[in-house]
DNA sequence: CCTTCACTTAACGATGTCGTTAAATGTAAT
DNA sequence: ATTACATTTAACGACATCGTTAAGTGAAGG
């Protein structure tokens, strides 16, 4: 599935903390390889490598400027990976509301104890 | 960073394609390690190993429970994630923001080309 | 006890990532 | 044309990932 590759890259790409800060400056102006360079402890040729693996997640795209290539963000396909982590947020928005049942659930069973298989054990009520 | 190593950790580990079936299955039910091989095409050995990733990045927790491991959705670090990828949300959805900045950029370049940068905003990371 | 079940760890090989330096490419300027 | 500049590609080494099968653990149960 193309879709699912996609999300992959995008994930990928944004696992590196070195195409964080890429990708951040690129929020701030678009820009040249060297400029990206010239702030980070590495090579050139390592970024440019960076920027091949952003481009290919769809996060940059590049362009000749004559002698340069410039590079902008292109943050729509974040928002492919922004659209699958939404679907869990009902799990950490209800986390709280998840705690205080899973502690009512560690009273319940104190209080009756007897219970299929291993008792007073964090499970049999869930979501 | 420890921060900054998380959220590495973060999208790492939802860069796996098993491994975002995996979170999926948890979010309808806790799930024992036999029960989240059955539906895939790896061995157990693999799958023990994607939940380890899986926990190293607190997405899941798991307990004993008797004979079996039980894990559970820990959705909380995935917030982390959520937020980083939010700071984008202005550069996919209010396209006439970004447009403006462009044109605006666009515009000081040409004027006087030193570097002031017109927008102005938040974000930087280094690692 | 000693086996069985559920799972993890060990050991291995194929492949990918991330850095380096050196050589190639392509555009601009002399 | 030749040279200089910006960037990429090639070649290499260190280390991580992802799968496998085989051997360890630890709790359950005859």
């Amino acid at each position: 599935m193309a879709d699912t590759d996609q999300l992959s890259a995008v994930f990928s790409a944004l696992a590196d903390p070195t195409r964080r800060a890429i990708l951040a400056e690129l929020t701030e102006r678009d820009a040249t390889v060297s400029e990206l360079t010239a702030p980070l402890p590495i090579s050139m040729p390592a970024v440019s490598r960076h920027l091949k693996v952003l481009e290919h997640a769809s996060l940059i795209s590049r362009s000749r400027a004559g002698k340069w290539r410039v590079c902008r963000l292109e943050a729509a396909s974040m928002r492919d990976a922004a659209d699958w982590i939404e679907r869990y947020r009902r799990f950490w928005d209800a986390s709280l509301d998840r705690l205080d049942a899973h502690l009512a659930a560690v009273q319940a069973a104190d209080d009756a104890s007897h219970r299929a298989g291993p008792a007073g054990h964090p499970d049999e009520e869930q979501q």
